[in-house]
DNA sequence: AAAAAAATTAAACACCCGTTTGACAATCAG
DNA sequence: CTGATTGTCAAACGGGTGTTTAATTTTTTT
């Protein structure tokens, strides 16, 4: 008799990756047991000391499986797109893509960077981030040598930046608040990041190219 | 014989008030033991049941000690300062004083709502948060009826402002990296607070007040 | 098809969790 | 002083934790 089950999503390693990224971010890694994880994706409490070690490798194998393919989408841009304006604007449209869609992701990180409990982890986050920031660093170089972007203080403008995606993204109810939304779900659907990524240009634009009428 | 012992703080509630900011913020909620909490503030386990009910008990109870302070401080500056703008600047330094104080107690905050694992704690926090915005919002219409403040995306403004706050206090080492600072004592000096909180006045100027050449 | 390796299982392990108990001291009201 | 209330303590409770074991099935290799 032919096989009519499902495409047979059977990998257990790959199923306890997928569980581990929605209940960690869901409920925090230190709330979720390995049971759960183990109910969850329907396999054995075992496996997930057997395929990565402990509870923690679980948490590192899921960064160093998502980490690559930001760098791999950041390198693209440093090499597809020609002005320094335009690569921080698509900068800003990859990362608004990244994080709306892989939030869950998102929060773990931030999570495990202000708790800053596990060195192994900060360390794999913090070197990840300083490999961004240095291609970011130097799109904004690059149009001030180009007389493209005024001086300004360009850390800080990152910094804001940055500090406003993740706050979005990890303080959706309370961002609900500010924005006068009534639900999560509408500051994270296509019309709220648009709205959102709108804004974030705009500051860009107006700390690296407007200049003042004094 | 006279007694020579110190000023005698002995009152078993606050001290497990201060222990808990503190355990909670570095080391996170459930990562914290009541034993712990007992044993760094010298006291009894069962201590944290009987003052507090409960562990959560003892985080609301936190919250609920800290939160009416804030409210206070900003109807201050409502009352005693005139103009708009002004009462933007000094909330904005008010503030920053909180959270660079304080940073322990608002790193818990954001971590429960992240996690909205907590109903009556996230209500706790949503409710008081309502309040403060509101009373901002207040400053802001208040600016734009008097024609101070041009028409903006006022609400995408303050979430900026927000967030930038947040991340700062909450991502301390990510900071460091986009700020080009050794050591996240540097951002959290008063120099550092000071550099910050101008970037952030600036940015609310450029967005309510600067017309710019088009 | 037989042997070796890898994957999965149920059960057990040792430990730690938050909370409760009941005995004992301190404080205070009448 | 007496009785009651409150605060503190060591010890125990029941249950859940991450991890390991040893047996068994599945897969791969020879």
């Amino acid at each position: 008799m032919a096989d009519f089950s499902p495409p047979e999503r059977n990998d257990t390693r790959e199923i306890l990756l997928e569980v581990a990224e929605r209940l960690f971010a869901r409920k925090g890694f230190e709330a979720v047991t390995v049971r759960q994880l183990a109910n969850e994706a329907g396999v054995n409490v075992a496996m997930v000391s057997y395929h990565f070690g402990s509870k923690v490798g679980l948490l590192e194998a899921l960064i160093a499986e998502k980490f690559p393919l930001t760098l791999e989408r950041l390198s693209e841009i440093a090499n597809s797109i020609s002005t320094p304006w335009e690569k921080l604007l698509a900068t800003v449209d990859m990362y608004a893509e990244k994080l709306f869609e892989g939030y869950n992701f998102h929060r773990i990180i931030m999570r495990e960077m202000s708790l800053s409990q596990r060195p192994k982890l900060v360390n794999a986050i913090t070197d990840h981030f300083a490999n961004v920031l240095s291609v970011i660093r130097g799109f904004i170089l690059e149009g001030q040598d180009k007389g493209m972007f005024r001086p300004a203080d360009v850390e800080l403008t990152i910094a804001t930046v940055f500090g406003s995606f993740s706050t979005l993204i990890g303080q959706g109810k309370l961002m609900c608040i500010m924005l006068g939304e009534d639900c999560e779900d509408n500051i994270y659907s296509a019309k709220g990041r648009a709205r959102f990524t709108d804004h974030l240009k705009d500051l860009l634009r107006l700390h690296l190219m407007v200049k003042e009428t004094v």
